[in-house]
DNA sequence: TTTGAAATTCATTCATC
DNA sequence: GATGAATGAATTTCAAA
C-alpha cells in the first residue's frame, strides 16, 4: 500500500512528538520544530516528508473560525434514507457533500444513515436548510435536527498505544 | 472584538480566495499562494495576517488519517446526561473531551446532550469504551452508538453569500 | 538515519506608489 | 492597500558518518 489509506503505521517517538506539533501548528518552522523535538532540522524534514509520504499525515489544513464567516449556527442532522440501497446512499452522499451548508458528513450505521454537519447564519437558515433543501430529495424518509452549542476537535490524536512494538 | 469568537468579517474575493487556497493546502508557500491569487507576496503576506488577527484563520492544523494511528473503527455515540443541569454538562464535557479515544465532541439540543466523535483500534474497542469507560459516569443516563462508515469534512468552507456588502 | 554546512528559496520589511 | 527590491531566515540538498 502506497499512502494511501491503509493499515497502522509504525511511529516511534520522534514521530509522535513531531506529529503532535504539526497537529497543533502545522506552519511551525522547521528549524523550531527540530529544536523542540531535539534533532536537526534536516532531521525533523525528513521524518516530516516520512510522515506524508506514508499517509500518516494527510495534509495541512487553515481551521476556520464558522462564526467569522457569517456561520454562527451549527446543527448536526440525522438523516433517513428509504431503501437504504447503495444507490440512494451515494446519490444522498454526493448531492449534500457539495452544499454549502454542510462542513462535514458521517455515513453511519444506526437509527439514521447519515448525520449531516451544517453551519449556517441563523436558525432560519437552518430550518429553511431543513425544509427546503433535505425535502427535495425523494430518498430522505426522516430527519431530525439537533442544534450544535458548541464543538471541539481534539487537538491532537494520538497514536493508540501498542503493549509491545513488533520487533 | 479582538481576534477572538466575534461576529461576521466582511472579506473580499481575494481574502476568500487566500482563504480558501490556505484551507485546502496551509503549508503552500507565501510566494505560491501569491501567484495563485495575482498578487504580490508581501500583500498576500499582509493578507494572511490579517484574516489570522482578525480571527478568521484560528490556526494551522495537520489532518492525521485515523486507520494510519491505529484507529481504524470511528462511532458517533449520542449520549443523554440526567439530569442535564449544567454542572453535568460541563462535567462531563471536560472529561469526555480528555479521553484518548475521543477526537471530537458536540454539545447538542434534541434527543442527546452530547455527540462524541471516537476513533478507536477495533469493535471491541468500541464496545470497551461505551460499556467500561461511559458507564463509570453517573450522569449518563443513556447511550446509543452509531459505527461510523465514512466520514469526510468540506475541504473549504466558503464565507455566506451577502446579497449587498455593505459598501 | 542523522548530521552540519552549502546552496537555494522564501519570508519579511519598508520606501514608494 | 499594493508593490518590488533588499535583507535576513528558512528550507533543502548532500557528502560524510
Amino acid at each position: 500500500m502506497f499512502g494511501g489509506k491503509g493499515r497502522t503505521v509504525e511511529l516511534d517517538e520522534l514521530d509522535r512528538r513531531i506529529l503532535r506539533e504539526l497537529q497543533k501548528d502545522a506552519r511551525r518552522t522547521n528549524r523550531d520544530l527540530a529544536a523542540e523535538v531535539g534533532v536537526a532540522p534536516s532531521t525533523s524534514l525528513e521524518r516530516v516528508r516520512g510522515l506524508r509520504r506514508k499517509g500518516v499525515v494527510r495534509g495541512y489544513r487553515a481551521e476556520v473560525d464558522l462564526a467569522a464567516l457569517g456561520r454562527a449556527v451549527q446543527a448536526m442532522i440525522a438523516i433517513r434514507i428509504r431503501p437504504p440501497s447503495r444507490r440512494n446512499i451515494e446519490a444522498f452522499r454526493a448531492w449534500v457533500s457539495q452544499l454549502p451548508e454542510t462542513v462535514g458528513v458521517f455515513v453511519t450505521s444506526g437509527r439514521q444513515d447519515f448525520l449531516v454537519h451544517v453551519a449556517v447564519p441563523d436558525t432560519d437558515g437552518l430550518y429553511a436548510f431543513v425544509i427546503d433543501r433535505l425535502t427535495q430529495r425523494p430518498e430522505v424518509a426522516d430527519v431530525e435536527t439537533s442544534v450544535v452549542y458548541e464543538h471541539r476537535r481534539t487537538v491532537a490524536v494520538e497514536p493508540v498505544r501498542r503493549p509491545h512494538p513488533d520487533r
